[in-house]
DNA sequence: TATAATAATAATAATGATTACTATTAGCAA
DNA sequence: TTGCTAATAGTAATCATTATTATTATTATA
């Protein structure tokens, strides 16, 4: 069995995907590396960040172009924007159509760009972090969760 | 003379903040240390890292919120959203009011966020890499500049 | 099924960007 | 001027990521 022509299917390679699609978190590589390490203990953190590059080089999942310093990985191919929270870093989805930027497209065909992507983040304060700062509500990623 | 209440002038400060006002490059901190050099041939990379952390956290200059490996800065305070391209890492600034953002805020206050600001990414090719790939333009950083 | 070709792996080293540390210097208020 | 203290230069440390390499596992084919 293999994922598609001239895809190998190694357990590592498998488990890595399996284990990104049913987080909804857009885990960094060595976030979802503590994940698929309670299934194969002996992974490597480089098999994950290989494996991450490959599976978004195939198309399998996304590798979010957002700011923050580490690189996030998203499961879900469906279309979709996000938001982040600058002082935890927590990524949220926003539902399909939330945000739908007005491209000019004569002017963006006037930088003279071939246009791959439009991506649209909003940065602010999760529910958690603005109760943390009040000290009356949840006290660790606690708050919304729009799945 | 300060810059403002409790901010000291320093020659390298005021240094920094003169260089990134005149680029229109939205360099890197390593960049922006080559062009810094040329007046002041003694400063370390750290006093840039550690002002242009300073001067983004006084609201000064804009330290960018998008994608890629290293963190970029903004002389131009002026509200304008970037086109960044996949290849070489060149940014340039779209003119305001091109990507304005449908925002349902609506919407957006049903995630629990607090918003802080909307970034629009767009990503593609510039000029400069498209003719490179097909070999009959310039070869490094030519093509559009919208400044 | 056995075998060969080679892609993928684990472990580790290396790299690149950024931050931290520390003794010294310099900006600014009195 | 003097003193307080923030800022600096130089360097070390850290963090995220990529590269290296000997070994292992997957797949195509005999």
């Amino acid at each position: 069995m293999q994922l598609q022509n001239n895809i190998r299917l190694t357990n590592q390679r498998k488990v890595i995907l399996e284990e990104l699609r049913k987080l909804h978190s857009h885990p960094t590589a060595d976030e979802l590396y503590e994940v698929v390490r309670k299934r194969l203990p002996h992974i490597s953190l480089g098999t994950v960040y290989r494996n991450l590059e490959f599976l978004a080089r195939k198309g399998m999942i996304r590798k979010l172009e957002i700011g923050g310093a580490q690189k996030r990985f998203d499961g879900d191919l469906d279309i979709h924007q996000h938001i982040r929270c600058t002082e935890c870093g927590r990524i949220d989805d926003l539902p399909a159509g939330t945000a739908v930027p007005h491209c000019d497209r004569e002017i963006l065909e006037n930088t003279g760009y071939e246009i791959i992507e439009c991506s649209v983040e909003f940065i602010g304060i999760c529910p958690g972090c603005r109760s943390r700062r009040t000290g009356d509500g949840p006290k660790r990623n606690g708050g919304a969760d729009t799945h």
